[in-house]
DNA sequence: CGAACGATTAGCT
DNA sequence: GCTAATCGTTCGA
């Protein structure tokens, strides 16, 4: 199996597109990347907008390594971060379709359905066990891989969710006709191959 | 120091 | 479709 040979050091508009089609190792488990939304230094909506503080200083760190932080109090959200050191840019990994150590991921998530193992930043992260142990990891390295993607895949752009500002900016990008989306994409959009 | 607010989700109507 | 759950971070006084 090819490592996954991407340049973290791009935009990270480039960086959650090229993620899409991608399997995704932590531990045991994997699953193909079906969904990812960019967040850039200068975006409103972007944890990093105003300047690096405590909670985010992860997402200044070096290009490929990790971004985890707390949602609502409740959900951990896993993101890898890109550009240049100290830009603050990363992409949040928003669903998986599952394919090994499906078995954990259920007993973790406390159901057996596969729709909805990882479909969300909140569920993939409690899937995964991901949690604060692993803020400033790199993806290159235990327990986390990257496996290529074997074949050309089709890609959608569409809104983030969840956000206020810049809400119209379509940086979120999903595996076509996907069944394992957070939430479905339009029937039509711009295509990208 | 107090208060508002999320890059969300499950469960109910 | 709507809302409660839940708590760390951020910002204003």
């Amino acid at each position: 199996m090819r490592i996954a040979a991407i340049d973290f050091s791009t935009s990270p508009l480039d960086v959650a597109e090229q993620l899409i089609g991608t399997i995704l190792h932590v531990g045991n488990s994997a699953g193909l990347i079906v969904e990812t939304e960019a967040y850039d230094h200068d975006d409103p909506a972007s944890h990093s907008f105003k300047g690096k503080t405590p909670r985010n200083a992860a997402m200044f760190g070096a290009p490929g390594s990790i971004y985890v932080y707390r949602s609502y109090g409740i959900h951990w959200c896993f993101n890898i971060v890109c550009r240049e050191i100290g830009t603050g840019a990363a992409v949040l990994i928003r669903a998986l379709e599952p394919l090994q150590g499906i078995e954990d991921m259920q007993k973790r998530r406390r159901t057996e359905k596969l729709k909805h193992l990882c479909a969300g930043p909140g569920r993939l992260g409690e899937a995964l066990a991901i949690g604060p142990q692993h803020n400033g990891l790199r993806i290159d390295q235990p327990p986390f891989r990257l496996e290529a993607r074997q074949k050309t895949v089709h890609i959608l752009s569409e809104t983030r969710i969840g956000i206020r500002k810049a809400a119209d900016w379509r940086w979120r990008f999903c595996l076509k006709n996907s069944p394992f989306l957070s939430r479905p994409h339009a029937k039509s959009q711009t295509d990208k191959v």
